[in-house]
DNA sequence: AGTAAGTACCTTGCATAGCAAGATACTGTG
DNA sequence: CACAGTATCTTGCTATGCAAGGTACTTACT
């Protein structure tokens, strides 16, 4: 898999993810790696991106066999970026698809 | 536009314009630019960095009011490599989109 | 002649995000 | 007690895109 492809796109991944519930880091991992390979010296840092400028909240929870979790959710700033991101990300995957297509006129 | 989600992509954008049609530097960012920006300090390492690997040649030819173009053509190589990466490409899209629309059966 | 705009090529330095590899620490199993 | 699985994190590296700048040719206007 291309890594470059990613590169943007794993951020609106867990956005999304988020939107429909609250995750740990690991559990992100999981859910993401079903469809895209993702590693955890990825995960992390984005979700303290996502933490910085106020996307996500955060709290811990115990976990039954291993070291507590600690859950993100989405603020509501967090569930208008996941809006936005998403019909950006649809905007550009058209307009590659368009290009890739050889589609000329830009009203396609 | 989010400038992360262009990585990568733009290589396959111009492998797949000038799969149609030999083009110069200054004319391929005006066809990606019809559907996604390009700055010409993007185009111009690019260009070279798939000469360097031999996906592209390169032939100069004159042109009426302006400097001469160096025109690009894909070489064999190119040809599948266009072929390789647009599928990854269309994969990589629908993964995206599948994660996206939460569906969470990997047959999807 | 001089100057500006359009064409056409190029480079340097910066910002960003993903990854491999490793560190830390908790729990349950052999 | 060691090991595998869970769970968090950091450091150093890599790749690509872009802004900003430079060079040089041609045409049009003053």
């Amino acid at each position: 898999m291309n890594i470059q492809f990613k590169k943007g796109v794993l951020e609106i991944c867990v956005l999304s993810v988020l939107a429909r519930k609250d995750c740990y880091g690991y559990e992100l991992v999981g859910e993401i790696s079903k469809r895209i390979d993702i590693s955890e010296g990825t995960i992390y840092p984005l979700l303290h991106r996502l933490k910085d400028v106020g996307y996500v909240t955060t709290y811990l929870q115990e976990s039954a066999g291993g070291p507590s979790r600690k859950y993100y959710r989405l603020t509501e700033a967090g569930r208008k970026e996941e809006h936005e991101q998403k019909e950006e990300w649809m905007r550009f995957a058209a307009s590659v698809n368009a290009l890739l297509e050889g589609k000329n006129d830009a009203a396609d």
